[in-house]
DNA sequence: CTGAAAGCGCTAACAA
DNA sequence: TTGTTAGCGCTTTCAG
């Protein structure tokens, strides 16, 4: 009895193309591999013995050979995280694109899991791996399994210690993108609806948005700023408590587009028009915020740009030896809706 | 030169195994396997060099000689749908449980891409494949490449005429489910917020709900009933129409959890209390149901569960042979929040 | 320009 | 119980 099942890709291997052609296998590799040095007239009998066969060449048994595999690893410590599936989507993309596939792994966020996916991967030889954060990005520390020289690219999550590249999103330029937007606009008094203490975006965010305010000239007032947590149920209590003082702030930040959400109705509650009244911007440009009424300027987080580039600085790594091994900032762009509204400009404007 | 790039899985071989422990490379196999017929003693030995070693069999090789992987493919058409992640979740899970690692693939639901993905997968000999839609249960045909005898299996989609296993949520019982817990909580008059008509959901879940008042005594009345899209922009509207008409519902069952908040928020602009004057239960159990106020009653779409079951048929198909060919519809359970009230139970209520 | 030969690391008869 | 042998399907010197 054999115990090989019979496989469904055609059991046709480089020998029976050789022999239709009437050439040796080692020529029909060349013609496969796009090695020169072969007859035009040999080429064209190859090819034509390929077409006929529908001969595939066995990737496995050219992997063993050439100890590459054409595939990537992904391991994500949530695959159910907000931002998940859109960085995914980009590194699947241009994993696609260079003719990679590429194997997902859900680590839980627990080291003993990650260092079984990457065992695993390791024994089935990917030529390198994209560790994820799904939905914070943190600093950590090395991957849970040596992995000797094997390419490694952070995503949403970056060291300082390991040697290793990183790709994370520009979340000060994004602050100041989005109050930029704010003052542009006309607005002086900019209330910050934040996220929690235990995310390093909360901080930089807010810190983009200092900045921005003191080079225009403004005063920073704690009395403007509220944080809670990133959904919108902390976003109500929050925004009632910021509009309920004597002097509320003429414009609102929400730090995610889900606390943006909440703000927009307590804002409508208060009988309020938005964007004639005040004007409220959001941070992440989830799927929704294009969805609200009215649709909800916010500051995209690039996740498929990042997922992109992490691909990217990969692949480069494995076919030409390992990039810097910096933190790639991905700049995040201001996705202009109706929840703001340009005034015009000064020097344009009716006086 | 070599083009062989070292590899970052050490590169000692069952041979260096063997050495060490005086016996055969298929000794070592034989251990390695637990093949039985080894003597204690040498099982002992090639034991303590495997871990001396910390030798890692190179499973490259072992799939060329054995034609078998341990690895699935899993194609999308739609790597961000809503109902994506979870469903990949419950595959990865019970791939990693088995053994085995999943690729993953976007098609875009472009046939061509998905042509080209099952053509590498089938190139890199996978032992099966999951074919998964992302947002909407649809009826398919084949898959865009013949696979001969691979296993395949639909999740969230289905065939009738390609024999090949589906698995798909159960709507109809789902919406019966929802139903009848409004019925329960003593409610006559049940309104229905659907979704579009090009969803098969749509259908199936508003049969659902005709089928169980209709069973109750109780008459279907087309005017307690709106469709629009699945999105809670749509909700606004049709909940005030439906709220405005001279006898208006007393409880509401919206077919997604994105137009139920919606129907809420209406609820509570029109100053009534949920769930004091007004039920309302949603569909899906998406993350933010939880998270209203008051949190959603909702049917819940058994996503990773689905996942899961595909996972387990698509295993139990490469291990033992063809599962039957049938539509595995998972049941929808009903995740009670504080948007419904149940009623005490008429004998034991008051008089 | 082409082919013969060796071997990637492993498993599976078959012999011993 | 163990070892010998013969490949899985491909690539790659190296000789012709």
């Amino acid at each position: 009895m054999s115990t090989k099942k019979p496989s469904s890709s055609s059991n046709i291997t480089i020998r029976d193309v050789a022999q239709l052609a009437g050439v040796s296998p080692a020529t029909v590799s060349k013609v496969l591999n796009g090695i020169p040095y072969v007859s035009p007239d040999t080429h064209a009998r190859v090819q034509a013995a390929v077409e006929q066969l529908q001969f595939r060449p066995n990737s496995i048994a050219r992997s063993l050979k050439m100890s590459r595999t054409s595939t990537l690893g992904l391991i994500t410590n949530d695959l159910e995280g907000v931002f998940t599936m859109s960085m995914m989507r980009g590194v699947e993309e241009v994993a696609a694109e260079q003719g990679f596939s590429v194997f997902l792994c859900n680590s839980y966020g627990e080291p003993e899991r990650e260092r079984a996916h990457l065992q695993v991967l390791l024994d089935k030889q990917i030529d390198g791996v994209i560790l994820m954060n799904g939905f914070r990005v943190h600093e950590r520390g090395a991957p849970a399994l040596s992995l000797g020289n094997m390419p490694v690219v952070y995503l949403f999550q970056y060291t300082r210690t390991s040697g290793i590249p990183s790709v994370i999103p520009d979340d000060f330029g994004g602050a100041v993108t989005g109050t930029q937007h704010l003052l542009d606009c006309g607005h002086q008094r900019i209330g910050v609806i934040n996220g929690p203490p235990n995310y390093e975006a909360t901080h930089i965010r807010l810190a983009g948005y200092r900045q921005t305010i003191e080079a225009a000239g403004l005063t920073f007032d704690p009395a403007l700023v509220r944080a809670g947590k990133w959904y919108e149920s902390f976003g109500y209590a929050l925004t009632n408590d910021l509009l309920s003082q004597a002097e509320p702030p003429d414009s609102l930040f929400c730090m995610s587009d889900s606390l943006a959400v909440a703000a927009m109705s307590v804002v409508r509650e208060r009988g309020l028009n938005i964007p004639r009244d005040i004007s409220v911007v959001g941070f992440d440009n989830r799927a929704f915020a294009g969805h609200q009424t009215p649709p909800l300027t916010t500051v995209k987080l690039p996740l498929v740009e990042m997922g992109r580039l992490a691909g990217e600085l990969l692949l480069q790594a494995i076919k030409a030896g390992k990039p810097a091994d910096e933190i790639y900032r991905v700049p995040c762009e201001l996705i202009q809706r109706a929840s703001t509204r340009l005034m015009a400009s000064p020097e344009s404007g009716v006086n």
